[in-house]
RNA sequence: GCGCCCGUGGCGGAACUGGCAGACGCGCCGGAUUUAGGAUCCGGUCCGAAAGGGUGCAGGUUCAAGUCCUGUCGGGCGCACCA
């Protein structure tokens, strides 16, 4: 065997790490490259075949940019907040501490297995005081700039978990972690004011490399939408119900109002509804259901009109009647709305099952069969009866809502402010005291961290209170502002807290007197390129911009995004093309293939077997090839002879490197690989090579497979690190083949292939093609209508 | 319902701004070597005997379409009674 992975990997593994070959510089006149990689959760099952895809991507462009001459930052840390180390530590006793600690050693050495070229001396743990300090930092500055409340209201909670969680951990109705169905409850949160930064969140996709479909779904979340606030008096008495609507230009055609079930003005007039029972059953009824159930699209519409209390259409004048219904939420708009029965399918469908009429205020369908949600011309609409435009009607009756003081222009938002108090042990306890006389009060920034009290039982209470809330010597305080007894807030933060800022850390990760040095954030930020999930998306990338754009706005950070281009692996499937999971059976392992073939046969091979950005299934197969590859690379050793050169392999070689020079760029991985097996294919034509042709080759390959690239290059006697050796150029000129064989089509068919110099014009072309044998036969006789010429590519003659 | 993406050999996948479809790898077929198996090496491999035909299907634009346009079928992802 050629390739004796077994030795090698671990020998160089282990120079790199006693050189500290890939620990980011201090020099800071040398440009900077900042990669990042979303750090893993430290699970007790350890890495799997994902992190390596998810790390891999970057590693390759990583370790070509330091031999493009940068100072690479490009490290990994851990986000070990998270509940399957807490459950560990309910059912086992295991305290998380040493769960994490024990975890993060665990990795960390598979990670070194698999030749990653981390800087493994800035490794960070958002579970560390030294870290989570700094978040409680944070905290306490969105506390101090207003971003941060405390609300009753209800909100998604989790019965088998006994949390509450966020918007974006319970989509779908379902909970982010356990996958239980969540339920409405009405709980004291905190909450991060997020929707104070949609704007910004929105404007901030503008400055930014991210792929469309990225962008696409945080614009989707995030869910701007423009339209108007209209009162609607009640009858008879003295209150507005104010609604939002995103088509005020249908205003005449409203027939009735709908209310959430919990709205409430309810309450407010309980005495004038006589049917204030029915109301109470309906609310009792929509309580029971979980969220899922709720939100189905497809399920009949229920409801109760109330009796007693009507509402005014304020463009026509009519009375018209209110329902509650649970297909109004509380928690977007304003929790009521107009219903336009002809042109809204839901409003269609209720006024169809409880008997209202539906007026029909634009033309273009057939409001006895359906809604129509189309344009068209505006008709029963008054002042704008005529109209034609959607966007002319809308402007046109803002114009009158807001003169006639009934109602203004508005934007909403789908995205909710951020739940952000979690009732378990291990967290970030958030730094606020409560205090009968001063009310809620910060903790004292010298006073942080606040650390995590030692605890012996780590489950949530009954009712969903913390476990911290069991330890009085952690409860009881006194108040930082006047002295006297306090309680402290004993929830915790939830687990994206930490990871929304954890690349500032890296750049600093030991300073003790800031969260990171100015000077450095300047040199270091923003992060040049960010690879993760697509799962993502709508939680951390969101969530991590906007602690770093409040961070900007306070003046802790030197630019307003920070995440310069944002790239996403896919999926590794199993071999069955499935997701691989447990209980299929169709898992594979990393640290077996690093076994069985080595590290770098695993690197080559994942990132070969398809698009990096796309999902694709394993197979097993296709890792021999990768390893039948490393090992006829590892033979070359053996023909590679002086250091001349021959002009035979030249040009290949000057191909290959432009090649993969910009498919690495690009993150077109498995060309890059491809084109360096077709080189050697190449070689094993030509049966010798030169040793400096060699260095080349294994300087283009070591990013991919960084063991064997060493290997050689000291075999070749190449100074140092090839890993730390310059990338190689190309000559351009030398790209391409001074002759070269272009197509020749008659009529579009395909007739034959002409050898043509490189600088060929037109007419040299032509005139090539046009002699040669084939192509002068297939003319034979035909009359030439049309003659193409595209030179270096392509001759087709039109002929009759 | 809204938004996004994808349909190419037996398989994973290539194909730059429209310009020789199927690079590279797997698998398969034949041969060499081997006691045998495995490994390795050499040759072949879109379909068709050929003329020809081929990128889910039907049209269109163009000298030229996997690529652009229209429609349609199939698959995937995200959000979702969002007013």
């Amino acid at each position: 065997m050629n390739h004796d992975f077994k030795t090698i990997e671990p020998k160089w593994q282990q120079k790199w790490e006693e050189a500290g070959a890939f620990h980011a510089g201090d020099d800071r006149s040398k440009p900077k490259f900042y990669a990042l990689v979303e750090f893993p959760y430290p699970s007790g099952a350890g890495m799997h075949i994902g992190h390596v895809k998810a790390y891999a991507g970057l590693e390759v462009i990583s370790r070509k940019r330091r031999m493009d001459g940068y100072n690479v930052l490009f490290p990994l840390g851990f986000d070990a907040i998270g509940l399957p180390t807490e459950n560990y530590a309910i059912k086992t006793h295991v305290h998380p501490r040493v769960a994490t600690d024990r975890n993060i050693e665990k990795f960390t050495m598979q990670m070194k297995k698999i030749g990653f070229s981390f800087d493994w001396s800035r490794t960070i743990d958002t579970t560390d005081e030294g870290y989570y300090k700094w978040t409680q930092w944070i905290f306490l500055k969105m506390f101090e700039h207003g971003l941060v409340f405390r609300d009753k209201t209800l909100v998604n909670y989790c019965p088998s978990c006994k949390v509450v969680l966020s918007n974006e951990d319970s989509q779908g109705g379902k909970c982010d972690v356990c996958k239980s169905d969540v339920v409405q409850k009405s709980k004291d949160v905190w909450y991060l004011r997020i929707t104070e930064y949609a704007d910004k969140l929105l404007e901030g996709l503008d400055h930014v490399d991210y792929p469309a479909n990225i962008k696409a779904q945080q614009v989707n979340w995030i869910g701007k939408s423009r339209g108007a606030f209209v009162d609607f008096s009640l009858s008879g008495i003295d209150e507005k119900l104010t609604i939002y609507t995103t088509r005020p230009d249908t205003l005449f055609g409203v027939t009735f109002m709908v209310m959430a079930p919990e709205h409430p003005v309810l309450d407010k007039y309980k005495d004038r509804i006589s049917n204030f029972d029915e109301v109470e059953k309906y609310r009792a009824e929509c309580a029971k259901k979980t969220e899922f159930e709720r939100t189905q699209v497809n399920k009949d519409k229920t409801g109760v009109r109330l009796s007693g209390l009507t509402a005014r259409n304020p463009v026509t004048g009519g009375d018209i009647p209110i329902f509650i219904s649970d297909y109004v939420m509380m928690g977007y708009g304003t929790g009521a709305i107009m219903a336009v029965p002809a042109h809204d399918e839901r409003d269609y469908e209720f006024a169809r099952k409880f008997g209202v009429d539906i007026i029909e205020v634009v033309k273009g369908g057939d409001i006895s069969e359906a809604a129509y949600t189309g344009d068209g011309e505006m008709v029963n609409s008054g002042f704008l009866n005529g109209l034609c435009n959607k966007a002319d009607s809308i402007a046109r009756m803002i114009d009158h809502l807001e003169k006639e003081g009934i109602g203004k222009a508005g934007v909403q938002y789908k995205m909710k402010d951020w739940a952000f108090n979690r009732q378990r042990y291990w967290g970030e306890p958030i730094p606020i005291v409560h205090c009968p006389v001063c009310g809620m009060v910060p903790v004292p920034y010298e006073e942080l961290p606040l650390r995590l009290p030692e605890v012996t039982k780590f489950e949530p209470g009954e009712g969903g209170e913390s476990p911290l809330a069991a330890i009085d010597s952690f409860v009881n305080c006194k108040c930082p502002k006047c002295g006297g007894d306090a309680k402290r807030e004993t929830d915790t933060m939830p687990q994206w807290a930490g990871s929304s800022w954890y690349f500032l850390r890296y750049i600093d990760p030991r300073n003790d007197k800031v969260f990171a040095d100015p000077d450095l954030l300047k040199y270091w930020m923003p992060v040049d390129w960010y690879n993760g999930g697509m799962e993502h998306v709508t939680r951390h990338l969101i969530y991590s911009r906007f602690w770093y754009r409040f961070l900007y706005d306070i003046g802790e950070v030197p630019y307003p995004e920070p995440y310069l281009k944002r790239s996403a692996q896919g999926l590794i499937l199993g071999p069955d093309g499935e997701k691989m999971s447990k209980s299929r059976g169709n898992v594979i392992d990393p640290l077996d293939i690093v076994a069985a073939y080595g590290a770098d046969v695993l690197r080559t091979y994942i990132l070969f077997l398809g698009d990096y950005g796309a999902s694709a299934p394993w197979a097993d197969n296709g890792v021999k090839g990768c390893r039948r590859f490393l090992e006829r690379v590892a033979a070359l050793t053996d023909i590679a002879k002086g250091t001349g050169s021959t002009k035979e392999l030249e040009r290949d070689f000057h191909k290959t490197v432009k090649k993969v020079t910009s498919d690495i760029e690009d993150m077109k991985f498995n060309t890059a690989i491809a084109a360096l097996m077709t080189l050697l294919n190449r070689i094993g034509e030509v049966g010798s090579l030169t040793a400096d042709e060699l260095k080349t080759f294994v300087k283009l390959l070591s990013p991919f497979a960084p063991h064997i690239s060493e290997e050689i290059w000291e075999k070749l006697g190449g100074k140092g690190f090839v890993s730390l050796s310059g990338w190689p150029s190309y000559d351009e000129a030398l790209t391409v083949d001074s002759e070269i064989e272009i197509a020749v089509q008659i009529s579009g068919k395909l007739r034959g292939t002409v050898l043509v110099p490189a600088d060929a014009d037109r007419d040299a072309t032509l005139a090539i093609a046009k002699s040669d044998p084939k192509i002068a036969a297939a003319l034979e006789g035909k009359t030439v209508v049309k003659e193409i010429v595209v030179p270096g590519k392509i001759v087709n003659i039109v002929a009759k």
